[in-house]
DNA sequence: GTCTATACGATGATAGAC
DNA sequence: GTCTATCATCGTATAGAC
């Protein structure tokens, strides 16, 4: 690849990943087929197989791009300078498309990419890494490492099950229910802090609290 | 439909029922050809195609029984007589095939399923009904109602979630983790019962008991 | 790198005999 | 009710010119 064509942004492979980045957080990877991917981005039939030989290389593009998306803005939440449980809850508590359901997690149902090892390895390297982010937050707030785990995969598990409410209900009050759920369970020993933060989250009047 | 078919047990509609769950369980319904479900079945594809016209057809059919099926069962661990929170723990921590996945919550990000109005509505009912249940349990262990729907919401995300983890990360440990993590917190304030029940279910040593 | 043309199996049915 | 054709369309490419 030249260094002009580079400069130019590889434009067409660029568009083709947009697009099917985009068609597979729409409708999964097993129901996008290759031919609504290159009419989404505009390019032609020849220039699709030109760079993406099988509807595999597509796919790993894709997912790829998707997940390291997801996992830098995780990141960014969940390595912040506040409380580790402020980072948690303002995690968990984000604003999410909740009827689009999770761009990763719906993959996991996907069977085009559950039957592809490696398509099923780079989401499951997406959930380790998040895991593992989640888990050193709760580590900073005090807790040992196996409950520090535990948790995390709790918080992580609510989130995705939220989506999956969400969907399932057509309501996206479903999700937020579940997050308050979980938030107010979080803060009810007396450890929590008095006005209770969520800060860039769904900051709604928690019905947990008051039992 | 004579007496006689009905007696014989209409065995082709019901074996392509019986085929279609089984089918629809491993791979969702999109990814699931009206053909694969018939020499599933062992029936030809004239029965298949009397019985069932069109492929929404027998979506309905066997998605409407698979999710009887789950709401039937949840209803009977969630209406026992012993305390309601124990009766929640066992729900929540019920052994399941999390590799597999919710038969009902994969539909949730199901193209073919969400597409179809009928097919997004019996999912819907699945989980309001299920969610009424849980909810009903937590009021009556003493939560005011709109504080035991969000915990309701949170425990069934708890369980959905649970799934999307324990396929995305291959280990099935990643779904009794993050029940574990929910479980720990329900029982973490004094109210909780001193040897810890998870009668039915997972009843492993806790890890969020001791921080 | 991109285009047009072509191939071939699978999908979701329909037709009509038995 | 069940069976054996048959069909139009889509999905996933491959071939070869420009």
């Amino acid at each position: 690849m030249s260094r002009v064509q580079e400069a130019q942004g590889g434009s067409a492979r660029r568009r083709l990943v947009a697009a099917a980045q985009e068609l597979f957080a729409r409708q999964g990877v097993g129901a996008t087929s290759p031919r609504q991917v290159m009419s989404a981005s505009g390019v032609g039939q020849g220039s699709l197989y030109h760079h993406f030989p099988t509807k595999h290389d597509l796919a790993m593009a894709g997912v790829a791009a998707t997940t390291a998306d997801a996992v830098e803005l995780a990141r960014a939440e969940l390595r912040g300078s506040s409380a580790a449980l402020d980072r948690i809850r303002s995690y968990v508590g984000r604003r999410r498309d909740a009827l689009a359901g999770c761009k990763v997690g719906r993959l996991t149902s996907d069977q085009a990419v559950m039957d592809d090892a490696q398509l099923r390895a780079v989401v499951g390297r997406y959930f380790t890494d998040l895991l593992d982010e989640v888990a050193a937050a709760f580590r900073e707030s005090g807790l040992a490492d196996a409950a520090a785990r535990d948790r995390a995969h709790a918080a992580v598990a609510i989130v995705q099950g939220g989506y999956v409410l969400a969907r399932a209900t057509g309501d996206p009050e479903a999700m937020t229910a579940a997050v308050r759920g979980f938030v107010g369970l979080l803060g009810e020993p007396e450890n929590a802090s008095p006005g209770g933060p969520m800060s860039s989250g769904g900051g709604a009047p928690s019905a947990t609290t008051r039992a």
